[in-house]
DNA sequence: TTATGAAAGTTGCAATTGCAACTTGTAAAT
DNA sequence: ATTTACAAGTTGCAATTGCAACTTTCATAA
């Protein structure tokens, strides 16, 4: 899903024009808008890609998010929060674009046709990584390993009604993303296999139970 | 922050119009719109109030958000997901406006001046609830308690940047929102105390310590 | 004033998890 | 064919947590 879709060159031009955006760009392992920090804005890498990075109370690092061309990044507005990451660039002649909420909020903007369709745009993709964000939360609330990798299950199974699930990364990635200890996680997985829950080949887990609110 | 912040009621009633709204009204403990379930919309709540109550995958109940007066659900268009949550009314007389995803992004609605103070709102309301759901995902991505109560305590100070937390809700409310047994919870405030991490009474909770980005 | 209910706070114990330190498997590079 | 690197998988043990069953405190209503 692209922020631009939609729009042809000139339209593209023009809007960046309205908007007053700012480019820049960047080496490889650059900390993305270092001196932007408090500011009301957000971004897009037109670019190359960047790694989100959150610092938390004991400054720990982890990667938060991975970002490829087209990406958004900052568009909830964390001003409070914005200090606890970094954005940094994982190639060379990364090139982001900056938007000022301020101005892309200004009322008479939407007279314009491109205007309208870049919001548009945005409003479809906030939402999706809303959903992202929601489907984590879900599987985050969970107590037991057992109970977030079921979750997680679920959440797959329901996007295609298909027992096999794909994951889209390894094992250790998994446990990654439902945040807990990776050995743990293999311990969990083997006890679901051992009771006839799942089958495991690689990146393809089979799930041989009824879902509960599907057959 | 309500949507139609800025809207006089001869604006409201135009742009009810235009998204060509649909209106229910609910007594109290009714399921909302169980009969709406795969559409592509969202709703408003204009009077009452209700709770979304998500089910996960044993059938479980827990109440994920309390909705009142002008509070948005369903912003995220999570088709998939829409199966596992019920949104019940908790009084009589509560009101919702439902408003469908096609007809809100019609590329001409923008030429009317209410609709784009409407579409700022929503932009606006989103972003937040982003924001927030951010912030969960980032305690619950911790994996100890102590972890998960010094991210909180963190990101609350940087709301004000004052040693002193005022809960928005209570104890028992903390240790369901950071996803913890709640006496376990209880045992962990008693070790900051006890290591003079922080101190409690009531709901204010005292920092005693550096933060570690800021002073 | 007393009763009532709910939140605050405590404790012991069993279950789960994280952690560290392994081995095994596998795919790509030399 | 052998090395290299990394994911997959295993295991024992200590630490943390959930759970249940309490007591205490406090506010509010009868």
């Amino acid at each position: 899903m692209s922020p631009f879709e939609g729009l042809n060159m000139l339209q593209k031009s023009k809007l960046f024009n309205l908007l007053e955006v700012h480019k820049y760009k960047y080496k490889k392992n650059q900390e993305i808008l270092p001196t932007l920090r408090h500011e009301n804005i957000f971004g897009i890498i037109l670019e190359g890609s960047a790694d989100i990075i959150s610092v938390d109370y004991e400054g720990n690092e982890t990667i938060m998010e991975k970002l490829s061309k087209e990406s958004l990044f900052n568009t909830y507005m964390n001003l409070i929060n914005f200090e606890d990451y970094e954005i940094i660039s994982k190639e060379d002649n990364t090139e982001v674009l900056i938007i000022n909420y301020n101005i892309l909020l200004r009322q008479d903007n939407s007279k314009h046709v491109y205007y309208n369709i870049f919001m548009n745009n945005l409003f479809n993709i906030i939402n999706d990584n809303f959903r992202k964000m929601n489907e984590k939360v879900r599987i985050l609330e969970k107590k037991t390993i057992r109970d977030r990798l079921l979750e997680f299950f679920e959440i797959e199974y329901k996007k295609t009604y298909r027992k096999i699930i794909e994951l889209p990364f390894n094992l250790k990635d998994l446990a990654d993303y439902i945040a807990v200890n990776r050995s743990a996680m293999f311990r969990e997985l083997r006890n679901l296999k051992e009771e006839r829950f799942i089958t495991v080949k690689g990146k393809k887990i089979t799930l041989l139970y009824k879902s509960n609110n599907f057959i």
